[in-house]
DNA sequence: CGCAGCTTTGATAATGATCAAAGTCGGTGG
DNA sequence: CCACCGACTTTGATCATTATCAAAGCTGCG
């Protein structure tokens, strides 16, 4: 079907870019959601691809390279929404990589923020719920941390009332106060957005800020 | 002297990009070296930004970000060494990641190999050596360790003998045997190299493969 | 029904954090 | 030249977070 040449967006579902250790361990490095570009940088270089899964059922449409290539010349705006992923893509990593600093149960907090945001910008979640089809291992694959203790974090933030959980689909009773516990701003997803932050104030004892 | 829409790149020394976490901890989000560009994300969007300390004496070229944007079309090397570095800078941000999942001191081992291979690229480095600015506290907030627990890693590299410190350079009596200790690949460094690495055989028990 | 995959729970162990204090070293001022 | 100071490193002791192991409950599905 789909050529190794080509490059590839993501219509609908949920996937995962990912890696695995030398004891067998899989870390996920980050999601891609409706609209993502799954394999920009190959095209200049092949070293750097990551292997891809998909977490939910996707759909995905592939161009020639060659025509992209073209196209960014062509069409500016298109160039833009390149740039704009990569950076996108960049300030997510360096977010995840961030977050490594804090405690488990806000990590995964965060995650939940993370994802929420980014599918309501595709018009997926609302301020009350998304649709969420990672087992706890996925979770914890994507966050570094055991299975076990995904589902004790989990269950605490259940505990405080932060979110509940219901066929696949995550609950937030209270957008603003998940927000506040972990310290989440969402500006590092909205290159297109103002300079300032609506979250402006944060828990004081949130683990972070900046 | 340089313009806040200046981009900046580094001739000289050794800076790193970092983040403050609400309870007052820096977290170090990677080094620049010479020939790395210092900011070339923010004309885009300015809230992506990280602010930089330099960690040893620095020399920097300033550009006025205009006359880049005007170069890129013009110019389409510069175009390639811009894109090149993205990506390179990306697929460092990953393995910090990746490297999350892995033992402190492995972690420590990885970091040394990595910024021997890019110093090395620069010139400022060899098999046997390269020079280190970096106090053990911000050694720690780059791999997120406590300074402590850094400390008495980098013990332990010593008594493996995998590593010598004096006088801010570390010495590498083997590198092929650092390197398979941690099971560290330098294709992510070299975006122009192979697709094949030479590192082909870590040892088996080594944190990484991929 | 019964299996497979996922979640949950309990118990124990390990990694790494934190706290406190002492030791080293280079530089600076008297 | 020496004494002192500040920044960094090292050590010891204790504590916390998180991993690991093992087993039992769930749940959807063939």
């Amino acid at each position: 079907m789909s050529d190794a040449a080509d490059v590839h967006f993501l219509l609908d579902g949920m996937a995962s870019r990912y890696i695995i250790l030398a004891d067998g361990r899989r870390v996920l490095l980050g999601f891609l959601l409706p609209g993502d570009f799954c394999d920009l940088h190959p095209q200049l270089a092949p070293v750097f691809a990551h292997p891809i899964i998909s977490i939910s059922a996707c759909s995905v449409a592939h161009y020639p390279r060659r025509a992209l290539a073209a196209w960014r010349g062509e069409f500016p705006a298109l160039a833009t929404a390149l740039e704009r992923w990569c950076l996108v893509d960049g300030a997510i990593t360096r977010r995840w990589l961030t977050n490594m600093a804090i405690p488990a149960e806000y990590r995964l907090a965060h995650l939940l923020c993370e994802l929420r945001t980014r599918l309501a910008q595709v018009g997926q979640a609302d301020e009350a719920s998304f649709p969420l089809f990672l087992t706890q291992q996925e979770m914890g694959e994507a966050i570094a941390i055991s299975t076990v203790h995904i589902n004790r974090s989990l269950q605490h933030l259940k505990e405080l009332g932060l979110v509940r959980v219901m066929n696949h689909r995550v609950f937030i009773p209270d957008l603003a106060r998940l927000e506040s516990f972990v310290g989440f701003d969402s500006a590092y997803l909205e290159p297109g957005g103002g300079a300032f932050s609506r979250n402006s104030s944060a828990a004081a004892d949130s683990p972070i800020q900046g």
